[in-house]
DNA sequence: GCTGATTATCGTCAGGCAGACGACTAAGAT
DNA sequence: ATCTTAGTCGTCTGCCTGACGATAATCAGC
């Protein structure tokens, strides 16, 4: 590529790992995929892969999710760096420095990975974070590599940036209810709001959210107003999570 | 290192890059060192250079803060990841991924790099990031690579991240007053705050603030209590920056 | 059709915090 | 002595939030 000398530098194997949630029932999950090959092989790991030569970070990260879920960033879908994890020991194999994306979706119908849809699924992040010392059900061994760590610095940056952010509406489909997005918010933050509080609160934030036209009973209950994301990206307020 | 095919993958070579930032004379400075060698040779650039075989990525950035600035990251500094930056062309001679960190620094004396002071010095990010297309005094070119993205991005998570954590007295010595930290947050942000209003809102913050019973009058006027920075790292309730 | 369950939506009220700003204090400078 | 400069303490008002009562509109079952 170049005149340089390759011997004044160390090289790297650079990849993109993608921490992906979405809601599903109530609780925010991420998408894994099993390992096929060592190591650890038969675990489940975030999916991700190398960067090639003549791409960048950000379209390395909208490839690998395209080939293992279908999805497009464009759909609805937001997709932001996360951070980069460059642990001299963090693969075995040799030197990997890895840029984690954050990917939020709403949710979807199955998984696919390259057509193997078993070894694709949506798990519970509680489940995956769990760090009990007890042994776990053969399909929460904990994640591969160090990718627990990753899967929680993902979480946590979701976990803030619905605050202030209307990223929110990221897990929701293109129209939604408050309501609906209401239980994204408690999904993340595994907390409980107040509807009329709550309602009340997205309401009132200019750009937030603009009505439709359209009702819905969806979710049972009295009709409820659909509602498209609005343009605003930075909330003003910002939501505020419950006391810690 | 290991059993592992290298021409499975592309070679990278990866580097840190490091937003040092610090406030002097009413406003913030970034550190900048002259090229001395092609591409963009003579022009200013952000300090970095290569990640070792053996060492994790902070690792490389506390070394490189420290051979370029003499600087402890104990020191009352504080080192953080950035971003990654990866695009195939961001370098001309090979592919370079760089993980740009971000330090927050309290006004130090000269510089000093490599021994060569000349070398090295503390410029107003407004000065560096203003894109007029005038021309520019021979200091004051552009930055070299996308190093002045790499320094706006660092400057807004900087100015951000004051918002809602403690961080803002990593710009301070180690015992300053309330008005010194209220010159920071000025600098930072480029507006004037109530210095009535300031001073109830930081003393009122537990965790914020500690006394340590002195007092100093190198401010002039009347005699200021002198603290150091809390336990707290997080603030509740947030600072909150002036209206857009 | 009536009843109860469920969800959505509107209103009210009290407490707390933020912005605007007056007043006073304690040092150095002229 | 007076001015200037910073620091510190209060007050007041408006807005936002959390707590929670009340009403509305649908569905499931009797």
């Amino acid at each position: 590529m170049s005149p340089y000398d390759p011997s004044a530098f160390p090289p790297f194997a650079v990849t993109v790992d993608l921490v992906v949630l979405t809601v599903r029932h109530h609780a925010l999950c991420a998408l894994t995929v099993r390992r096929g090959e060592p190591p650890y092989q038969g675990r489940w790991a975030l999916p991700g892969g190398f960067v090639r030569d003549d791409e960048d970070l950000s379209q390395a990260a909208a490839r690998e999710l395209a080939e293992e879920t279908g999805l497009r960033a464009q759909s609805g879908a937001h997709l932001e760096q996360l951070a980069t994890y460059g642990d001299p020991n963090r693969d075995p194999r040799m030197r990997v420095v890895s840029v984690a994306h954050l990917v939020l979706a709403p949710d979807l119908p199955a998984p696919r990975a390259g057509g193997d849809a078993r070894s694709a699924r949506w798990a519970p992040v509680g489940t995956l974070l769990a760090e009990n010392g007890q042994e776990h059900p053969a399909d929460a061994a904990p994640l591969a590599f160090d990718h627990a760590r990753i899967l929680s610095d993902g979480v946590e940056r979701a976990r803030s940036k619905i605050e202030y952010s209307s990223l929110a509406t990221a897990f929701c489909p293109a129209e939604f209810t408050v309501g609906e997005l209401r239980r994204v918010y408690e999904a993340v933050w595994g907390v409980a709001l107040d509807p009329r509080n709550f309602h009340r609160k997205v309401t009132g934030t200019v750009g937030f959210l603009v009505p439709t036209g359209g009702t819905t009973t969806r979710q049972g209950g009295r009709p409820a107003q659909l509602f498209r994301a609005g343009g605003a990206t930075l909330l003003n307020p910002p939501m505020l999570r419950p006391e810690v």
